[in-house]
DNA sequence: CCTTAAATACAGACTGGTTGGTATCTTTCA
DNA sequence: TGAAAGATACCAACCAGTCTGTATTTAAGG
């Protein structure tokens, strides 16, 4: 770790390795692995460094949920700008990110992430405000209760791909995808 | 603390005790609050009390969630037990005994360990296991990708209730239940 | 029935290791 | 040169787990 002096200096890069780093531990040991010293030892940064950016630890793993929110919603509303019909067309968003991601990565990046921020309080209040502010902005246009199924069904595939893993069984995606964005226009 | 030896002995009562502490504060504190000193104060044994009964904290937590998919798969089969229909009877039994829960309790029992299980990648094993088994078990009658879909708009829902304290939206359950248990028969 | 001894069910103090966090120093860059 | 970036050493708190001791049950023998 003393490499860090000889290399050139980029802040912002050690702060994305480190929040990376985070949530790739998250994902592949489980939440209990995340501890400052793991997370640094990954990112090849002492714990001096972390802590120069980032306060606490709890700083680091809001910094890693806010990060995955954001680029979430950012992959919403691109894949909204390309829906031409306005009924379902958020709904559709969510259904093509979530099952595109899906399709992508056999381990997605976020999911198993996304998981673990339910089980801590705290970061379950930040989750559960980021729902409720989609589905208020958007009610107009995906209140319908067909909709809110797709969507459910859309995070039934998100959980059932965190088992894949481990042997548990994965629906066809393709197939579930298509069937969820049918729905969606015939609602 | 002193006071479980002038008290009657049940064992069998203590170790369930420690078991549904150990669930609890899952559920209000999230899974890094689950310390054997945090259980044992719970429950109002001390640690010797508590290894006494469980080999290690793993297996504590081991034996909560096996207590749960247990659990789970009673209220399953005594569900499918009432349904005459073959075709998709497991698929209303899920939807019936997850909807129905959550319906119940304001704060599931199961929900917020169950997801916290998911985590852990050794108790992720264990759910993926639950899972196909209970697929292949009922492949023939319930393999249909509708009920496939509908098995897995009951698990959002789950996912969704977690977030209902925490001021996440909540769909309308009954709805929800009679729209889930209709698609299963028209599939 | 009563006594007694083994087995069970806990209490409570203790330990080695790990944790998040801090204080201080060194290097790099503008 | 001065401020940012990072290293190193260190700490108090806490963790899971162990050890030894004590109270309670249980069961056998008389």
């Amino acid at each position: 770790m003393t490499t860090a002096y000889r290399r050139k200096k980029q802040p912002e890069l050690v702060r994305r390795t480190l929040l990376d780093c985070a949530a790739t531990l998250a994902l592949e040991q489980g939440l209990a692995a995340v501890t400052v010293q793991a997370v640094c030892e990954a990112a090849g940064v002492t714990k001096g460094g972390l802590f120069h950016h980032f306060a606490s630890k709890q700083a680091l793993i809001d910094g890693v949920v806010a990060d995955l929110l954001e680029k979430l919603d950012a992959d919403i509303e691109a894949a909204m700008a390309k829906d031409p019909v306005p009924r379902g067309r958020f709904t559709r968003a969510y259904v093509t990110v979530t099952l595109d991601d899906l399709m992508l990565n056999q381990s997605s990046q976020w999911t198993a992430l996304y998981i673990s921020s339910l089980t801590e309080p705290s970061l379950r209040r930040v989750t559960a405000d980021w729902f409720a502010r989609g589905l208020e902005r958007y009610r107009e246009t995906d209140g319908d209760p067909v909709l809110e199924m797709v969507r459910l069904a859309a995070d039934g595939a998100w959980l059932a791909a965190l088992l894949r893993d481990d042997g548990g069984p994965m629906p066809d995606l393709p197939a579930l995808r298509a069937r969820l964005l049918a729905m969606t226009h015939t609602a």
